[in-house]
DNA sequence: TGCAATTTTCAAACCGGTTTAGGTTGATCA
DNA sequence: TGATCAACCTAAACCGGTTTGAAAATTGCA
């Protein structure tokens, strides 16, 4: 491992010089800079990076901590979000550290992070309206960005998919098909996301004049066996009392939604309307379930480019304010979603 | 930020001692050590990791470099071992370096992790007979262990499961209930361990005097479709060039097959048995298939602690060769394996 | 040619810990 | 009482970069 300042001897200058020269800074004399880049590039020196660290108090990395639940493994969105961020951050030379603990634990990771000033920058998932890890960052004043929005007035940096328009959207649309009875189908109660989605529905459903029962609406983990056990207990019921149409809240739900279906002998289209928002997620194509499933479509991908850059901003001080974005989604529509049948014409009866 | 040199001025102490203190060195006073215990206490003192890295030239992290084919995402094998592989090393106060990358990256990644001084540790998963990774860090003497052998005589360390013994019994176990025509549906065939399951299969089925065809084994991604992809095919043929039964690599796989054999109007079991070796991950248990699935089963979490263990003393000097290990699997015999049909009892038609 | 203005370079301090090589104590022993 | 030794503590060097403040070299202009 050649050093800086061997390498300033060979050359016959300073430490300093030859600092200066590789980091291009604009003191440096042509000739000399070309001279220093050659000598570097003949001894293969490559910057302690611990030493350039503490010397200018900057980690280069970034921290991330997922959730794990114990019987569960990780959320196929982390992991896919996880995999494009990486990629996005390999392109500035920044580093990701991660932990991957219970959703209890999470706290006490965030605290090893900054507290021991490993990283100098977080990415943080799924935020809470008021979430303590937020708190945390804000009062140690660690620059983070969220992915996802903990209620609709933050004033941190966040990347965000327009939840509401999204799932407005798909209520209008399962109203416009004469559908009344509409099951929501929701992720984890607490979770900004979730708290959108939900507002949205209810809004619409609201807007022409129809309450959704407590039981229609279903705040759980986002996997196909909860989704189903969810579904394949609305569908037991009488069909008066049956909802004609389900929303999900992750494709995941929604094959969970499509199994209670089958086995209801009920088929999806004619039968039972079902429509989800997809995060495009790479072993998950909605386009090739059977039927083709209707959905509002945000490539959860596309956050990690964004949220790399709104990070790196960060670090460099550009207040949050400027750091706000939200995409909007489409909705793509396929055989999922059909016409009410006639049986299911009325509203919930209370 | 309290810094060691301000706890020490509080204390009237230099900072030599404090820091002793701090690290348990034997040469402070109990009663010293005391007072700077408590001091750091009441300071929230925490030291700062750039500089204690810089000092003692350790970085306490690990990096890891996981694979993600461009349409894929994530092997759910990957994302299983880094969970369990965060929360060993968590433990331990070692942070995980993660960079995702497609593979022909890979060594790019493994270079700036030793170059730039980032870890002084890293996790191999999945390696070939000659490793180019292998060969780059023993060039540049970083402390590394291997999850899974690259062959059957490296001298690194590693942990690895008894694949051998694991396709010699299940292979055996086939032939024991009659099957003659068996085809093995492998993972990619550069890997170490899908050289060993191939080696074990083609033996065992050599000492009873068969010789498979080239077209009944295969070596892919192990993903469902591709595996689908395979026996669909296979099991399109006139029912006496048929197989009747597959080995496969993994459970991902397994399914795929299962699908194939449903589609061809067969039954799994009665038909067609299946065996497969069985990670365990989380979201694919192969006790709930249907029929439950007959595997070798070694949960790829286990590997977790011991690599963490492993990396650990080999970054403490420990020679590799006691850094080995190989475990063996158990057999698990469930329904989709049963003996031959009648039609199927004669060997390949070469 | 002379002197100020501008470039270019350097010595030294700094980041915040660890570690080496010596110093002080006070107790022990002859 | 003075020498010896352990126990405890400290000053200063060190890890390998960056950055400040000043000096040296070059250039510009009268």
């Amino acid at each position: 491992m050649t050093t800086l300042r061997e390498l300033a001897r060979h050359l016959g200058l300073s430490p300093a010089t030859v600092s200066r020269a590789l980091n291009g800074f604009p003191e440096v004399g042509e000739s000399t800079r070309a001279r220093v880049l050659a000598a570097s590039e003949k001894f293969n020196y490559s910057p302690n990076q611990t030493a350039k660290r503490l010397a200018t108090g900057k980690s280069g990395m970034v921290g991330i901590v997922f959730r794990s639940s114990p019987g569960h493994g990780m959320d196929p969105h982390f992991v896919d979000f996880l995999a494009s961020l990486s990629e996005a951050l390999a392109d500035s030379e920044i580093d990701l550290v991660v932990h991957i603990s219970s959703p209890v634990d999470q706290l006490r990771h965030y605290r090893r992070f900054i507290n021991d000033g490993i990283v100098d920058g977080m990415i943080v998932s799924a935020p809470e309206p008021d979430d303590a890890r937020v708190a945390l960052m804000e009062s140690r004043n660690v620059a983070f960005v969220v992915h996802g929005r903990g209620s609709n007035v933050e004033s941190y940096a966040y990347y965000d998919i327009d939840n509401d328009g999204a799932f407005a959207s798909s209520t209008t649309l399962l109203l416009q098909l004469g559908h009344r009875r509409v099951a929501l189908v929701n992720g984890p109660e607490k979770l900004g996301f979730s708290r959108q989605r939900r507002a949205a529905f209810e809004r619409v459903m609201g807007q022409h004049g129809l309450v959704i029962p407590r039981r229609f609406q279903s705040h759980d983990e986002m996997t196909e066996q909860t989704a189903y056990d969810r579904a394949a207990h609305l569908l037991s019921a009488v069909p008066e009392q049956r909802p004609t149409a389900f929303v999900c809240s992750s494709t995941l739900q929604a094959l969970g939604v499509m199994r209670a279906a089958a086995e209801a002998g009920l088929a999806v289209g004619p039968d039972l309307s079902i429509i989800s928002h997809d995060d495009v997620l790479p072993h998950l194509r909605s386009e090739n379930f059977a039927p083709g499933l209707t959905v509002t479509r945000a490539p959860i991908r596309n956050a990690a480019p964004v949220l790399a850059r709104m990070i790196m901003a960060r670090m460099d001080k550009v207040p949050p304010e400027r750091l706000q974005r939200i995409d909007k989604v489409d909705l793509i529509v396929r055989a999922s979603t059909a016409a009410v049948p006639k049986w299911g014409e009325d509203p919930w009866q209370q």
